[in-house]
DNA sequence: AACTTTGTACAGAAAAAACTGTACGTAGCG
DNA sequence: CGCTACGTACAGTTTTTTCTGTACAAAGTT
């Protein structure tokens, strides 16, 4: 095996690693491939030298690009005198990971806080509504109960994505340093 | 609609968004509402029970159960006489949340770690090569830096595992109080 | 203005995953 | 020890997701 060979070995074998940890949370194998291949390239690519890369169609490519710069793991850049878009992988490591949480918490967050405080309400409601059975209103209360300490949770995940977003996370888990 | 209906369907809301954003996690939405389903429950179900509730096969309840229980959202609980598995969920969100991410993130530091240092090793091994070209080489010198970088990542990674799992965390963001 | 080039929408094909039913091993009970 | 009840492995089916090729709109070039 020459150089070039071994390098190209030591690089796909960490290829692999990144797309099955990306893959653990819901990112498509190909996908993470792609981000890893992006992170090996000294500039940034097209989508047509994505396409060689990977041997996958250009659509694929455009598809799973525009993903990862939702998810903000890759960003386009531009270049003078090419037409082409150029996408390049976000270097930074700790910024691609808190990047990514924020996105992702806050989605679910929002998600789950909507829904919990309508809920609760409509629980509320029914604990005033003379109508309802008693012990329909005891399961109504438990479930208040539950809402109400669930909605406590989200608020505390939201103040830990603040300090994903903000940097202060690093005041107390400080950056390794080489 | 009754109380009964009203109570039903703002429980059923909540478990549509659980599920929703499990989802975003990698979980499937059977799973994410199978959870659901156990949060409000007041007692531990047995896996007939969950087939009725979630209208799907035993089979099935028995794989996402155990899935569950993988990432310690829900626990296998014993009672006497009942020769049936009984299972409940989790109540503590703040817990649930930090063992399923201590689950999955220690799960990709070690995937990471592991190849990373074994191909950082691989480059080393080239650069003293004398018969490497240097074209390959200053490549391979590149790629040392990254991995460097991401290696130190994945000990911060760690480290902020280690909050999570201690509970250390709580101590810079605390937890929302009622 | 005509001609290229580039990126993406969309429909269909291919691949992967989730789900089910049957069959079976194991454990409790009489 | 035989019988029943329970949970799960496995194979096959259904559903979902991913991937591709074609077609087209937008932007650039001559």
């Amino acid at each position: 095996m020459n150089g070039e060979q071994q390098l190209e070995k030591a690089r796909e074998r960490v290829i692999d690693a990144i797309s099955k940890n990306m893959n653990l949370y819901g990112v498509t194998e190909s996908i993470g491939r792609l981000y890893g291949a992006l992170y090996f390239q000294e500039s940034p690519l097209t989508l047509d030298e994505m396409k060689e890369e990977l041997g996958m169609s250009k659509t694929s490519m455009s598809t799973s690009v525009r993903n990862l710069v939702d998810l903000k793991m890759v960003g386009k850049v531009w270049k003078k005198g090419v037409r082409k878009d150029l996408y390049q992988a976000e270097p930074d490591w700790y910024q691609t990971f808190a990047d990514f949480f924020t996105i992702k918490w806050r989605t679910g967050v929002t998600i789950n806080m909507t829904a919990m405080e309508k809920s609760l309400y409509e629980l509320q409601m029914l604990l005033d509504d003379e109508n309802v059975n008693h012990m329909v209103k005891a399961e109504a209360k438990l479930d208040i109960e539950k809402l109400t300490s669930a909605i406590d949770y989200y608020k505390w995940l939201n103040r830990l994505v603040d300090s994903f977003e903000t940097g202060e996370i690093f005041q107390y888990i400080p950056k390794s340093t080489k």
